[in-house]
DNA sequence: CCGCCAGATGTTGACGTCAACATCGCCCCA
DNA sequence: TGGGGCGATGTTGACGTCAACATCTGGCGG
């Protein structure tokens, strides 16, 4: 069997990704390679013709670095990787392109790393690969309660950023502003002259939906409202829908504030099958504001938030603390949410 | 200040990653590197008592092979570059998961390059990007016109397969059925007693836009119906619902066919304000069937299609080029799509 | 004219891992 | 009881890069 590739020069089985190395360079421009190196760096000190005539050889050869032995010699992998759950909730996406394109910018490769279930065993599975990976820092989209044992498998020297959390005790968090945004709706709701408002919740083991359920409780309770029972569901329309059946029956509730545009999606479709006509009969806030949330029937009042600002802030930070070795600095960096009020809420019809 | 913080051992500026290395670890077990590595990858031909050795001191030091050095010694990364634009489509954040989970399965890493815009410039810097880095194979996502001359940076040895695109004579391309999906939507309109069928079109730039005005308009022509001029969108609510507002003025548009879900969204909106009844008077159909789609008012009839079987199939493919050192098979590979049919469509009123 | 200095270039070794080869010790069989 | 053989373990070197140090060159001042 053809063991060796004619034409294939190097080591057999093809390893090698780009034949081309610092010393063929040298060789070819008839230097040493630490004149490569010094070129390929943009180092001072090298002749106007050395350097051209290397960058020839450069040139001619398609030499690139071998960016593995760069990362051996240098102890830094220019890489960040990305804890995240699948299925990725709305927003999550916008985050982490944002993420990544700040990264690029300053020339690190963001790295992903799905889980597919928030057990802990698949978290300390994540952590492990994410070391074994070749990653600075990690930025972690994640449940606080898995990530503290978790935490423990990462080295030392890794940094961490944690994204849609309330571990500001011990880590570096971003975040939106989920307390104000419910603040906002509810407060909106209730100033129309709703007498209390209804909770769709979203998925009970996000931070995230816990936060907005809290948040609602006690913009209710500040207000001295009565506090109805949230309703359960778990971020999609299906549950939304669901919600929206049973909410739909009734009479008392006027107002209802979804954890998320997708639930407040089928609460309409919902109260529009049941021939409660919203904004008229009952309100809908929603939250984060989808790009398609302006169109849908009626426009969805909501809560926007700035996911590419918490994306690009999470990365910054953690490139500071890559660039500048610097200390994690604790706390929440709270990026601002902001109410948008469209059809989808009006004072409650006096008919009832 | 503190230059080196008491207990930070190694190398001053904290360049290491993880103290520890194979090196520490063989002291501590009294042993070579060699039977630490032999360990560390499971090789046989270990003593039990050898292996328990050596893995006790492993986990007292808290080893972690660094990775860097395993790719300089093996010339590969185990990692795979994933090339695509930013904004995002809707599928395609579904996409790149699915070729995360699977390549995470075969202990491969994805690491995302985004490109704002798709100048040329732009992606010939994302190819250089991906080349300096460490990646064994790319899966683009891609108009074609830009892959030509970009793809000419990209090292001998890195693998490509495209996702959406034409470039089957040229590269491995993954893609959902665009034709027949497109065709089952047009026949089911016309099967309805459409007399002919609209469309809104997707962003212009875009090959998969492209690909479903051109079955639209060929299923159209073979069953010899008269083909309306397209109604330019570029995949936004905002555009369908613009293309509505244009379509409601027209008694003798009947049926629609939008390029993809959101666009339909805004087709609902706009249809349902000026009072045209949907799918009474008019039926709409999307594509895509995002999670949402079956709580639009109406729920929306659509075209199904596959964007996680789509990214399993892509890494799949990347890791066989990769693993079995295989040459690329050219040709496209095209995942099926189907019609749902909900609620959005129905013969055409009699009324007119 | 000599020697010193500075700038350009070369040499060496180390980063961590692992394949290939070398060696060591023990068991088993003749 | 000695030798062959095999399994367990050790040694060496190389992957590509680059910092640190070494060396070499030429110019300039004394």
């Amino acid at each position: 069997m053809a063991d060796v590739e004619p034409g294939s020069p190097g080591r057999a089985g093809g390893l090698r990704r780009n034949g081309v190395s610092i010393t063929d360079v040298a060789k070819a421009a008839g230097v040493s390679t630490q004149t490569v190196s010094r070129v390929a760096n943009g180092h001072a000190s090298v002749t106007p013709s050395t350097r051209e005539n290397v960058q020839r050889a450069m040139r001619q050869l398609g030499y690139r670095p071998n960016s593995a032995a760069r990362a051996l010699r240098n102890g830094q992998f220019r890489t960040i990787g990305v804890i995240l759950f699948r299925p990725t909730a709305t927003g999550k996406t916008t985050t982490v392109e944002a993420i990544t394109a700040y990264a690029a910018k300053a020339g690190y490769a963001i790295t992903l790393i799905p889980i597919d279930v928030p057990t802990q065993d698949n978290m300390m599975g994540a952590f492990t690969r994410m070391d074994e990976l070749a990653v600075d820092a990690v930025i972690v989209f994640i449940e606080t309660e898995l990530l503290d044992t978790a935490i423990v498998q990462l080295p030392p020297g890794v940094h961490i950023v944690v994204v849609d959390s309330d571990a500001a005790d011990r880590y570096r968090v971003i975040d939106s502003d989920q307390g104000g945004g419910t603040r906002s709706a509810v407060e909106h709701l209730l100033e129309l002259g709703h007498e209390t408002v209804w909770h769709v919740t979203g998925l009970r083991t996000s931070y995230a939906s816990r936060r907005r359920t809290q948040a609602w409780r006690d913009a209710l309770e500040a207000a001295g409202r009565p506090v109805p029972p949230p309703v359960e569901g778990d971020w999609s329309a299906a549950s939304g829908y669901a919600a929206g059946q049973a909410l739909a029956d009734r009479p008392d509730c006027t107002a209802v504030f979804a954890a998320n545009d997708q639930m407040a999606l089928g609460l309409l479709r919902a109260f529009g099958e049941r021939g409660r006509a919203v904004p008229d009969e009952i309100s809908v806030v929603g939250f984060d504001d989808i790009p398609d949330a302006a169109y849908f029937i009626p426009p969805l009042t909501t809560v926007h938030q700035d996911f590419a600002e918490v994306g690009r802030r999470s990365a910054q930070e953690v490139l500071r603390l890559i660039q500048d070795h610097a200390t994690p600095r604790l706390g929440t960096d709270i990026v601002p949410t902001r109410l948008i009020i469209r059809n989808s809420t009006a004072p409650p019809s006096r008919i009832r």
